[in-house]
Parts: structure tokens; sequence; C-alpha cells
DNA sequence: GTGTGCCATGTAATCGGTTACATGATGTTG
DNA sequence: CAACATCATGTAACCGATTACATGGCACAC
């Protein structure tokens, strides 16, 4: 026995297939008592319309692609539950592809699902992505996350630049000097960011910068925090490019018989859940993860049903984040949370 | 223009639409010629084949449906990144629905999937989901994780029981005797087994139990460490329901001015990455999540390609955690793994 | 009583693949 | 040279939904 198709219900109602999808679509009128008849047969028979045939004649697979890298713990949790209401809400779900290493094997990623989603939300923290996603997403509306901006795709940056700015204004205000940054890798949009961003405001304070190599994993912000302590003279604060890194720098720090935030202040980025659980507790810098996973898919479910629109949406949505301090920058502080500032 | 069908290459190649399908399906028999031609005009064209289409003419859609409670972390990133994987290599996508409360909310969700996957892998740590999920998956293959194992579907648990034996004989072992236990929220599958598996091995060692009411938070777990400092005698060792709470109780304990491990141990259950950052570094429970879930995956696709096999898999098959000894429970101990032993 | 309009319903074409079966070309063999 | 096997290719039916259009029934007005 194979599933119920719509021709199985029609049957037994006694009404024709035209009349069952408008009952089950709510499209076009109908009488109570089929209604009724309808709704009563479709029961009985467990009937559930088979996709594949609805979006060959609707042309919609009610179906959103998202496109990861290999991200791990928090972040993905949070990005991806934001985005899954969302997409509930509006009645899509959610494809997920993750663990993609370069480019290339996200783009790999987005043709296999070209076809089978109406859109793809793209999270490339590689150089290059953008670009290669173009040749291959064709004509499927894309949404980019920290891909950079090129590719005309609509997308939306977290503004790390503004955020590692946040982070050393603060460590600058509390009257640290020599703030070394811990870098993340090579290539990485967001590690370059941030670390421009430190640059920058140490720039326009006239203080002179140090900067370290890390990889983002906690075991390189450890052995960075072994190099700063050979630095002579040592720095009296470290922002590391990622919550990982800082724990790791902090407590090698805190091995080497050093207080923190007394003899040398850290703060990191992310927000991780560890971040409060450490001590002293990290300050940081916060994005509202879910709620720009929320609003990423909104937009991408915008561009999909505004396809073929006259004026297309290709703007770039800056998040900002916000300082969160804690005890590892400042004694005094519990848990306060500073907005994005100016 | 709309996007090209296998029609249109047909047409481009001056072939049949029949060679087309074979020559991208790899089906029957073509000649070179006519494999070159074909592929040519697929590529000239960027033909991807309407997955909608073919799934309605081979009643496949090489999509799996993942259900999952409401995860944080790591646990959550893990999971279906060894699921991912193995999906890919499969040639199989995931679709996933998360944050569902509660086992209502993990129905709907799997009934709004009938029909668009070809299997369910369902999580589901409370009561009752199982029952739930019968009425509605219909004939789709579904996979239980961790939701008891009635319900006649194949399913995967984690050895809760057993891993908190674990724990507690490994207190037991060096020296502890008043053992107390912060339990998870009632009704939660995962909590109440590994509650029952300390009950279990305190009774055994002929020890009396002391239980603490915590909701798998990190805040339970630090109300729960306040809690324990009013018990008189007070406890020399507490095992935590999972990690969050242990590191909420290790920290009440010593802004008490308690130390761990000498004046109590703290033990924990899942190895979050959390566990290794804290000082002491947390003794905890761990399970292979990416490793189980990819094996989830994988026997679910046995499944969906055994169906309509004479023996159907209703086998509950049982991963034994292992033990990660750190210095919260053992000042020596630096970072050893035990594997689950006997 | 008949014409008119409205509205619920049914018929059948369509979406884009897969595939059973028919067909025709080619080579082999007696 | 005829008969036949072999094999690449083409034709057309089918999967299960949606929906444009046709149809038929009914109420109302003149």
């Amino acid at each position: 026995m194979n599933a119920a198709t719509i021709r199985d219900v029609a049957e037994r109602a006694e009404v024709s297939v035209a009349s069952v999808s408008r009952v089950l679509n709510g499209t076009g009128p109908v009488t109570e008592t089929t209604r009724n008849r309808v709704l009563e047969a479709a029961a009985a028979l467990q009937y559930v319309p088979h996709s594949g045939a609805r979006s060959l004649s609707t042309s919609q697979t009610r179906m959103i692609g998202l496109i990861l890298p290999d991200l791990y713990g928090e972040f993905f949790s949070e990005l991806i539950r934001g985005m899954d209401v969302a997409a509930r809400s509006l009645g899509y779900h959610l494809i997920v592809s993750s663990s993609h290493e370069d480019a290339e094997e996200a783009s790999a990623a987005a043709r296999s699902m070209r076809g089978r989603v109406d859109g793809l939300i793209v999270l490339s923290p590689h150089l290059g992505a953008t670009h290669l996603a173009a040749g291959l997403a064709g004509r499927t509306p894309v949404l980019m996350m920290n891909g950079g901006t090129d590719g005309g795709y609509p997308s939306i940056v977290i503004d790390n630049h503004g955020g590692a700015m946040l982070a050393v204004a603060h460590l600058i205000d509390t009257g640290r000097r020599r703030i070394a940054h811990i870098a993340g890798p090579a290539g990485h949009l967001d590690a370059e960011a941030r670390r421009a961003g430190y640059l920058q405001a140490m720039a326009r304070a006239g203080l002179p910068a140090t900067v370290l190599d890390g990889q983002f994993t906690h075991v390189s912000g450890h052995v960075a925090g072994l190099g700063l302590l050979q630095r002579e003279p040592r720095p009296d604060a470290v922002f590391a490019g990622n919550d990982n890194m800082a724990v790791g720098a902090m407590l090698a720090l805190q091995d080497a018989g050093l207080n923190v935030p007394e003899d040398i202040a850290v703060v990191g980025f992310d927000d991780l859940p560890t971040a409060g659980l450490v001590r002293p507790g990290l300050t940081t810098v916060r994005t509202n993860i879910p709620e720009t996973g929320r609003g990423a898919l909104e937009r991408l479910v915008r561009v999909i049903n505004a396809s073929g629109e006259a004026v297309a949406d290709t703007a770039c949505e800056i998040v900002r984040p916000e300082l969160v301090v804690r005890a590892s920058s400042s004694p005094a502080a519990s848990n306060t949370v500073v907005g994005p500032g100016l």
C-alpha cells in the first residue's frame, strides 16, 4: 500500500481533485459540505501532499539552504536557532550544509543545492567565496553573510572592525597603554577586520601596536599568551581576536603567576558562554546571533518574494556588536553591557 | 528566461531526453560521442535537474529530516557536523528543525516534514515523544535518539546510566564517600537516567545518596552549589548532571573559599569545551558526538534502503560514554581519558 | 417561462524528470 | 546474402500536484 495521493482523497470524498486542492490550500471557493468531506477523507487516509509534485507545478520548494564554514559551538547553534524559528514561522524549511573548510567546498555545496531550494544563505569567512558562489548559484537568490560585499548580492556583515575598536577604546579608557593583539588566521575575513580595527584604534590613540599570530583556537591563544610574557616591556592588556584565544592566553598568563586584570587586562570577541564562566569573567564583544540569523532569513525570503522586481536588493546591512565588560578588564565590573557607542 | 530543463539539454545536444538522463545518471549504455555532447550541452546551459520532478518520478527526495530539542552549544554543532558529513558522502541533504521544547512541537515538526524527506532522525529527551511521533511519521522511516526504546523504531541511546555510574565509581575509587548529585530537570530522559545511575552506584557501594534539583543551567548549578554549603556534614564530592551545572556549582564553592578538589571534588557530564578551560579542569563524562551522529545517519540510510525487507531494524544501539579525568577530582590528573570500563 | 449572472465544481493540460518498451543500425554468422 | 543478435537511441507513459477554463445548477428578475 503506497501513500495516499490527492486522487485517493478525491475519490473517497466523492469530489474532484481540484476541490481537494482548493480545500487544502484555501484557494478558491468551496461549500461547507465539500470542505468537511475533503477534510475527513484526508484525515482518514493520513494524506500528506507530495512535496515534489507540488514543487513541480508551483516551482517553489519552500526550502532555504544554509551553507556554513567549519563553525564550532555556540555561534553555530545560536545562528541556526534564530534562522530556524524564522523559517518555520514563514513556512520554510532549512537545509543545512556545514563544515566547509574552503571556498571551493562551499561552492560545491551550493551547487548541490541548486534546484532544491528557493534561496541560499552563505556564510563564508574565507576570501573568494563570494566570487565562486556567483557562477554557481545561477538564478537562485543568495544572501551573503560576513563574506565581503562584492558580487552584488544582498549581504549582512557583522561590524568586526567597529567591535574591535570598541574593545580597544575600552582598554584605553581604563588606563591601559601597552595593548597587544592576538590575531586570527590570515585570509579569515572576521580575523582581518578585527585586526584592522585594533590597528586603527591604536593608531588613532597614538599608541604602538603589537600583533601576535593565532589561529582562533584555544591552544594558539595559550601559545600567544606565553609569547606575551617574553615581551619587554610587558603589555598591560591583550585584545584577542576571539574568546577561545583570549581564554587560552589568560590561562597561560595566570599559570605564569600574573594577576588578571591587575597586571594585565584581557579582552576577547564573541561572548561565548565560556566567557562568563572563567575567572575572572572575560570582557568581550557580543553580537546578538539568533537575532541576526532571524533577520537574515527574513530578508532572504523578502528577496525571494520580490524576485522579478525592478529594484534588486543589493544593500549591505551592518550589524553592530556591543561590548560586555566583565572582571578581566576592570576589577570593579560585574557584568555590565555597553552599547555600540558612536 | 527560465531555468534549463532536460528537454532543453536534449535539444541542444541533438539527442533524446532519455539519453540525457542516461548520461547524467550513469544508467544505461551510451556512446562516447553522445556522452560528450550531452555533458557539453548541460554545462553550457548550466543545467541542474529539478529535484521535485526527480523525486516525483523516483519517489525519493534524498533528504533526511532532523528534529531537535532546544539544544545549546557544542553538542548541537558537533552532532550536526557528524550527520552532515555522513549525509553528504551518501548523497543526502539534511533538513534541520530545532528548538522544540516539548513533544507536541516536535511532532508538529515531524508532520511538516512528511513527504519531503526519505527518513527522520528524532532527538527527544522528553517523555512521550516516541508515542506521538508514531501517529505522525506514517510510513517514513524514523530513527529515535535518546528517546526511549518503545515504539518499535530503530534507536540509538547514549548510556547515561552507565556514564553516571562511571563517574560515581571514579569518585569512590579516589576516596570520596559523601557524594552529592545535582540532578537535571524532571521528565528529561537524560537527566533521569543519570540520576538513576548515580543512585544505583551509591546503593551498590552502600553509601547514602543526596540529590539536589537543577535545570541543566549554569545558574541552577550555582544555586545547588550554595545548597551544598549548607549540608551537614558537607559532601566531599559532587556529581552534576551536566557540565553547565558542574561549572556553576564549582564557582559557587570556590567563591565560598573552598578548594577544588582538596575540599570537594566536582564531576560533570558532557565534556563541553568549557570543561577543559575552567580551573581546575573539570572531570566529566564524554560521548563522541560527531561519531554518534554519523553512525545514526548511516544507520537510517540503511533502514531506508532496506525498507520492504523481511526483517525490520528495531534494535536499540547503546553508545557508551567514557570518563575524562581532570584536576577537579584528582590533584594529580592532567588530562587522562579512561575508557568505558566493564 | 425564459434569460442572466453568479458560483461551486469538474476536466484536462501542465510542470520536469525517469524508464519500459519499441526501433533501427550495425556487425556476425551460416 | 539473409537471418539474427546486440546495442545505442528514441518515444511516450507515468509520477502527483496545481490551475485555467469549461460546465452545470440555482436564484433572481423581468
